[in-house]
DNA sequence: AATTGATGGTTACATTTGCAACCATATCGT
DNA sequence: ACGATATGGTTGCAAATGTAACCATCAATT
């Protein structure tokens, strides 16, 4: 029988998980001190920061956030006055979102504490250790944009995880 | 000045994250739907079905989690009468927590269920894929253990990430 | 043995989250 | 042109989570 023997620290998700949440919650620490962002707000400013103007739904497939986290991170983001919204008007269901100079501003000063992350993080890993991990991710990536084709409406939150 | 081009699907930290989420989120449905268990729930039974015997403590450090998801993961399995405790009679702080016989039977289907979905997973993403990402995860592994020697206690959840 | 400080574990409270229902607008089939 | 259906986005509510404060017990110092 295969009854013994699991070892949960051998278990891939569980790995994944616990190193997603390792190196996570050291950045979050990052700019949750400097800015008092969540992730999900960083993660917003984040994608309109590089790809410029674009909705609230085309956020949520570039950083895999499903609708509800975006829209309240667009809420929380335009408080600050750091984007603002403008409808369509073709189309008045969807509006544009754009940060405002303020908010190109921190996302410049972000992405700078962003790169100076992932160097220090190389650093600790080592150069053969960030290769791997990044091959091995781009397996699972692939998996995930497979999984992403002709589906029927998967239950949960996965649904946002195919996005783009 | 290094002021441009920041792509987040480069990002490592959003990379784990996400990479985490889905290959996590597709098992957790498993269990959850089978057992209705969360993911706390999830790894306590693993913890004390691989180990046996053991307090709280030791469940949180096993399973990386924060001792208040322990103690409500412990509560719930309690009350499916799938774990009993019992007060360790030399300190009366402890309480040393034990799988019920309905416990191990639920924890052998489990484990099962794991295996199997670590094999789909080991198919899905290729042999290379599955050996590149567990080196990368044991470069980060190894990191978080390293962080873990003699600290000034770390803010927040991190500190349960350290575990063992 | 009394005080001080650590430790295992629980609980109250605020915040974050997921889900489903919802609103407004647009599109499709007829 | 009209009803059905789909889509972008928001919101209410319940459940999960993090934090800090707490309780009980133990260990160390005096």
């Amino acid at each position: 029988m295969t009854t013994d023997s699991f070892e949960l620290e051998q278990f891939l998700p569980y790995r994944l998980n616990r190193a997603a949440e390792f190196v996570g919650l050291r950045f979050a620490a990052h700019y949750r001190a400097k800015y008092g962002l969540t992730r999900p707000e960083w993660r917003t400013l984040a994608a309109l920061g590089s790809s410029g103007r674009m909705t609230s739904k085309a956020v949520g497939a570039h950083s895999s956030m499903h609708k509800t986290k975006v829209s309240r991170a667009v809420f929380a983001l335009e408080q600050r006055r750091w984007l603002k919204r403008s409808q369509d008007d073709a189309d008045r269901r969807l509006e544009h979102l754009e940060l405002t100079p303020a908010g190109q501003q921190a996302y410049r000063e972000l992405i700078e504490l962003a790169r100076r992350y992932q160097a220090e993080l190389e650093a600790e890993l080592g150069g053969n250790g960030i290769e791997a991990l990044s091959t091995g991710l781009a397996a699972i990536e692939q998996a995930i944009s497979r999984s992403g084709k002709g589906k029927p409406p998967e239950p949960n939150e996965l649904q946002a995880l195919v996005g783009f």
